[in-house]
DNA sequence: CTTGCCCCTGTACTAACTACAGATCGTAGA
DNA sequence: TCTACGATCTGTAGTTAGTACAGGGGCAAG
């Protein structure tokens, strides 16, 4: 019954070192469940282990992508139950994708209307702004 | 003394209707104060006019443009102020530019990553699966 | 022995709304 | 006249994804 499933062993203030996120987020993490509540010193000091390494570095990542917390719950159900995981990371990752490109077709369209907003202006010091007049139109 | 400011008297639901706005949207930007308090009637309802409808138009067309609140909140007081308005207009609207660009920018990059991601998944039911594994690593 | 540091907990704050509970008021129908 | 309905009013809480701060405990060095 000897536990070695865990090299390293980190304080919070460590594993936010190690992965680059903030120490306020991982207690966040834990308090929502994305990560697991770790076990404790006797002093109730968290302890880490390599398995929350990764986990978190998935998280991080997945974040970084744009998926949402609750697509970040989604995809860690399927890491954990791992039933015919592939398929459906997949599909999420599709939905995702389309997801992303709606945004960036929108961003542009915004990009274009500022463009032709911040043509139309001189940039001199005139009280009456054509600009303003365009946008309230 | 007589009050001709204002064409149309308009209840909250009729303004909300008049904009496409929410409802309680506009009571909470009553609160913030980015729409002003308006006069009300006997019975306490709010009244609204013509600038009203423009003013929130203005809002509105702003947040579109991804202007956060804030921003709004800024380029109102210019309005409202009158002074050299037409050059801090152009200013901002060339920082948000910017801004709307770098997210573009940063949403084609997770784009591809995206795209990666999911070209390596047969999209078979396979239960290791390899684009989580990708993105973990 | 006291100062400082690191950890702990709980709570409040952010943006930009949305939603709901409960009060009131005037009018229309029975 | 009584009651029900619809519209408005107010205040408060929930949402997402964290960040920040207040207050308490224990260990170690000076």
């Amino acid at each position: 019954m000897s536990k070695n499933n865990s090299v390293t062993n980190l304080l919070r203030s460590e594993l936010a070192k190690a992965t680059g996120c903030n120490l306020e987020t991982i207690r966040y993490y834990e308090q929502i469940g994305i990560m697991p509540d770790p076990p404790r010193t006797a002093r109730g000091f968290r302890v880490y282990g390599e398995e929350h390494v990764r986990r978190l570095r998935f998280v991080m990542r997945m974040r970084e992508l744009g998926f949402s917390l609750n697509e970040v719950r989604g995809l860690l159900t399927l890491v954990d139950g791992g039933t015919q995981t592939c398929a459906e990371v997949h599909e999420r990752t599709l939905a995702h994708l389309s997801d992303v490109r709606a945004r960036i077709t929108d961003l542009k369209r915004i990009e274009s209307v500022l463009e032709e907003t911040a043509a139309k202006c001189s940039g001199e010091d005139v009280p009456e702004c054509p600009v303003l007049d365009a946008l309230s139109a």
